[in-house]
DNA sequence: GCAAGGTC
């Protein structure tokens, strides 16, 4: 009898997409017990030395296997103290809706020779990986775990991975077990310990949770951050010169070099140095042509952002929605990091699906008559997954509203990227007035290219300038003082966040959004609509909740050495770092958690201590 | 009743 390998994906899709290049697309399918999404596919293959010709069973986990969790007696929140919560003892197992799951995975090892794990090529993945094994060595011990690494599911990358596996990275796998670890027993803590202190303060605060967790409070902390930026604000007047010339029947206007200055009286002396000069003289006149870069292929951040911006959808909604269009195989996994198409991907194939568009399909075609570019590639790559792209073409008809949306923009986004850069020609005058610089720009857009099929990028010509010659002298037609102020910031959006919280790296691609909607659950943040209309932007503003937790911490540090407020992005950050190490095999996990702990601790205990400007706070905002 | 991370 042929030798038996068991094959395990992070999700169903993968596994199926997996099974069918594996099998050539003959493959049996079965059923498990006790879940509906997980199916078991059996076929043969052959995977070279050492393995040979092999029957293969290739199942799927649905994401993390296992849960971390304190042992019973520490479970209920008057237990122990919340501080005892940086130590006691916890358990990882098996979710309760994992277990057939589990099973699935220790009965089908039984009969293998080997292990195969194809989860995500991410840390996440090498976590899930080690779960995985562990079951499998708990149904038969002397099983061996090979890993496949693949970053796509393109056919040929695919067999290659199956050929050529690798092992498990254990290096990876304890990174994300400290992390977990970590963000239970900090999560855990600090919110028993606000909770548990706060309820009593405020009427309004009886039956709240009032969670904490590393990653939703610097959400919170950006949020109010702005508010205090708008709330503070003073505006101040400034002052600028303009310089005006009528030329060839056009009215040029000329910008100061130095913007506008906050004294009145200095811009005054200096527009009389000007008008004493009389003459302005011409000191460059560029002529160049200009591109509008085309857009780079596109991650989950970005089509979180320009979803909110030009869709008018919310992040969360943009991943359900772009979630369905993904199970239903019309788009690529709508999780990934990843800004440049791999070379093995036939990209002209993808744009030819497009043909039968009424709206973008003349364009697609025009594409593959020699319009087509290589995509731009960006600097990220997560080793997992392509930029998101359409996998096949599907009719508006047959999409609900947002759907159509979604898989429009992605469509819209990735025929942009596959086409040629918008080219123009700009013309930059520059003159000396008296001792102050000018300029004038003026832009001719010669071809759109892109911009045809991308319609939510803007670029266009300005009004045409008249000549200019280096060198020439004019008298201005007029320069003149224009005041103005400066103006409040606005309160920030949801796409800004989502830029805020990559550029701090708090949460992934894929949990950004969970975040987001979790300070609005626990009423920390609020969204309010600033316009009407199609220009109407969604604002978030923090509660008086969410005020008072972020300057009742922040009072809480204020002053002691090395001070870092919870509502600040850094002790994430340094987490983060920490967990690089153990993955570079610099640090061991125990090592990384208790380091991590010893410095949460630390502003637990000053917490605890200073537990009254905590109180004082939510007083101050949250009792009238 | 707590977190964040996978995914359905």
């Amino acid at each position: 009898m042929a030798r038996k390998i068991l094959c395990v994906a992070e999700k169903p899709a993968i596994a199926r997409a997996v099974a069918t290049h594996m099998s050539g697309g003959s493959f049996q399918t079965h059923a498990i017990r006790g879940n509906q999404y997980v199916k078991n596919y059996e076929f043969d293959f052959n995977f070279g030395d050492p393995w040979g010709h092999c029957s293969v069973t290739m199942t799927s986990v649905i994401g993390h296997l296992t849960g971390l969790d304190f042992e019973r007696q520490y479970k209920g929140w008057q237990s122990c103290p919340p501080s005892v919560l940086f130590e006691a003892p916890v358990n990882e197992d098996v979710d309760k809706d994992k277990l057939p799951i589990a099973e699935n995975i220790r009965n089908q090892a039984r009969y293998s020779k080997a292990l195969f794990i194809w989860t995500d090529c991410d840390r996440e993945g090498e976590h899930i990986g080690s779960e995985v094994r562990n079951q499998a060595k708990s149904g038969n011990a002397r099983i061996e775990v090979k890993r496949a690494k693949f970053s796509n599911t393109e056919r040929a990358h695919v067999l290659r991975a199956a050929r050529e596996p690798v092992d498990l990275d254990e290096y990876q796998a304890n990174a994300v077990s400290a992390r977990i670890e970590l963000d239970l027993r900090i999560g855990a803590a600090f919110t028993r310990l606000q909770t548990l202190q706060l309820q009593a303060v405020a009427a309004v605060l009886k039956e709240k949770v009032i969670s904490y967790g590393s990653c939703q409070f610097p959400t919170l902390g950006f949020v109010v951050d702005r508010y205090l930026r708008v709330q503070n604000f003073k505006p101040e007047t400034f002052w600028g010169i303009k310089v005006m010339l009528q030329r060839e029947g056009k009215k040029v206007n000329f910008l100061w070099k130095r913007v506008h200055l906050f004294d009145r009286a200095v811009v005054t002396m200096m527009l009389e140095r000007c008008l004493a000069a009389k003459e302005a003289k011409v000191t460059k006149v560029a002529q160049k042509p200009k591109s509008k870069w085309r857009p780079l292929p596109l991650t989950t951040v970005d089509l979180q952002m320009m979803g909110s911006r030009y869709l008018r959808i919310d992040s969360q909604t943009i991943m359900k929605v772009a979630e369905s269009l993904y199970t239903k195989g019309f788009i690529s996994y709508p999780r990934t990091e990843t800004d440049q198409f791999d070379k093995a991907i036939d990209l002209k194939k993808l744009v030819e699906k497009q043909f039968p568009d009424t709206e973008w399909g003349q364009y697609a075609r025009d594409l593959i008559d020699g319009n087509f570019r290589t995509p731009r590639s960006g600097r990220h790559n997560d080793k997992a997954h392509p930029p998101i792209h359409p996998v096949s073409w599907v009719s508006s008809s047959s999409l609900n509203a947002n759907e159509k949306k979604v898989y429009e923009f992605v469509t819209r986004r990735f025929l942009a990227c596959c086409s040629d850069d918008a080219k123009g020609q700009s013309t930059d005058i520059e003159i000396l007035y008296g001792d102050e610089t000018f300029h004038a720009n003026g832009l001719l857009v010669l071809e759109r290219n892109y911009l045809d099929v991308y319609v939510y990028d803007k670029w266009e010509s300005s009004q045409q300038l008249p000549k200019f010659e280096y060198g020439e002298k004019f008298v201005p037609t007029e320069a003149n003082i224009f005041e103005g102020k400066t103006t409040a910031p606005n309160y920030l959006t949801e796409p800004e966040l989502i830029g805020l919280m990559d550029a701090n790296g708090i949460g992934t691609d894929a949990t950004m959004a969970e975040h987001i909607s979790k300070v609005k659950e626990r009423e920390y943040v609020v969204v309010n609509k600033r316009g009407s209309g199609r220009t109407s932007v969604e604002e978030l503003i923090p509660t008086r909740l969410g005020v008072a937790l972020v300057e009742g911490y922040d009072n809480v540090v204020a002053g002691l050495p090395n001070s870092i407020s919870l509502s600040k992005p850094f002790l994430r950050k340094e987490m983060e770092l920490r967990m690089l190490e153990v993955c570079a095999g610099t640090k061991t996990k125990s090592e990384v958690v208790q380091q991590s702990l010893d410095m949460y601790r630390e502003v637990f205990i000053h917490t605890q201590r200073r537990i009254e400007m905590l109180k004082a706070a939510c007083r101050k905002y949250l009792v009238d």
